[in-house]
DNA sequence: TTAAATTCCTGTAAGC
DNA sequence: TGCTTACAGGAATTTA
């Protein structure tokens, strides 16, 4: 989107747009740089304003190449911006959580991004929270989500519902590594498509099939082959090892 | 201060 | 086969 110029906005769906003027805020700009932190991205403007986004589950960022394909726009494309190439970007999702919205300043949860996450940055001496909770507490840790603290927890061989004041130093070591590497992974090989997950060229994510852990409630591990548990934490569906994750309860 | 519960929303899958 | 119901989840908000 670099140097592409928006010269037309449509906004179908209201609500996933703030404030009301979006349209006319945004039309006429040109994109001249792009930032990320978690899962929150920044597309900064020319005049200064920011371009915030966030597609939580179901929402996507498409560009659409002129004389495209006609199946987009559809019902569930919530904002269409015109570019000065004959190409759309397109704001599109199912489930209306994603969030379009304008800034002076990039609006970014405050914890570390996950992919460079350290040792340092899983002290929680005290804290009695599941350590999933803590993974996904962006305001902890910026771009862990269910599937990938599940994942992270598992390649750590620590019980999702270990109190995070209870992880050892060799825990945070493990689980600090274990994050990194798991988002790298996943990153090379263009996310995870569970159901909903396409890229800004409308491509499935191929990390899917090299979950360990994730959507394998009750079916054999991995590694010992003994059946993954699944119960809610956090108030998150959960699966893990009950083998091969160690739960330690003392704090 | 921390932790847990609630809310939003629609497609999908399970259950009858 | 067709209908109803439960479930999935990121993060803001509310409640405990």
């Amino acid at each position: 989107m670099i140097g592409r110029r928006i010269t037309a906005v449509r906004v179908l769906g209201l609500h996933a747009v703030s404030p009301a003027d979006f349209g006319r805020r945004v039309a006429g700009r040109t994109f001249v740089s792009s930032s990320r932190h978690g899962k929150y991205l920044a597309l900064h403007l020319d005049n200064g304003e920011i371009l915030m986004c966030h597609l939580r589950m179901t929402g996507r960022l498409l560009y659409l190449p002129p004389r495209g394909r006609m199946q987009w726009p559809n019902e569930h494309t919530h904002v269409v911006m015109r570019l000065d190439d004959g190409g759309r970007l397109i704001f599109h999702d199912t489930r209306k959580f994603g969030r379009l919205w304008l800034a002076q300043q990039a609006e970014f949860p405050t914890g570390v991004d996950a992919i460079e996450v350290t040792v340092q940055d899983l002290r929680w001496a005290g804290r009695r929270a599941a350590v999933k909770s803590l993974l996904m507490d962006q305001r902890l840790i910026a771009g862990i989500g269910n599937i990938y603290a599940d994942e992270s927890l598992f390649r750590a061989g620590i019980d999702p519902r270990t109190p995070g004041g209870a992880l050892t130093d060799e825990d945070r070591v493990r689980l600090a590594a274990a994050i990194r590497d798991v988002l790298a992974d996943a990153v090379v090989n263009g996310g995870t498509t569970f159901m909903d997950y396409r890229d800004g060229l409308g491509r499935e994510g191929r990390f899917a099939s090299l979950l360990n852990v994730y959507g394998r409630g009750g079916e054999p591990c991995r590694v010992c082959g003994r059946a993954l548990c699944s119960a809610r934490v956090g108030g998150r569906t959960t699966v893990w090892c009950g083998h091969c994750q160690r739960y330690n309860q003392a704090t």
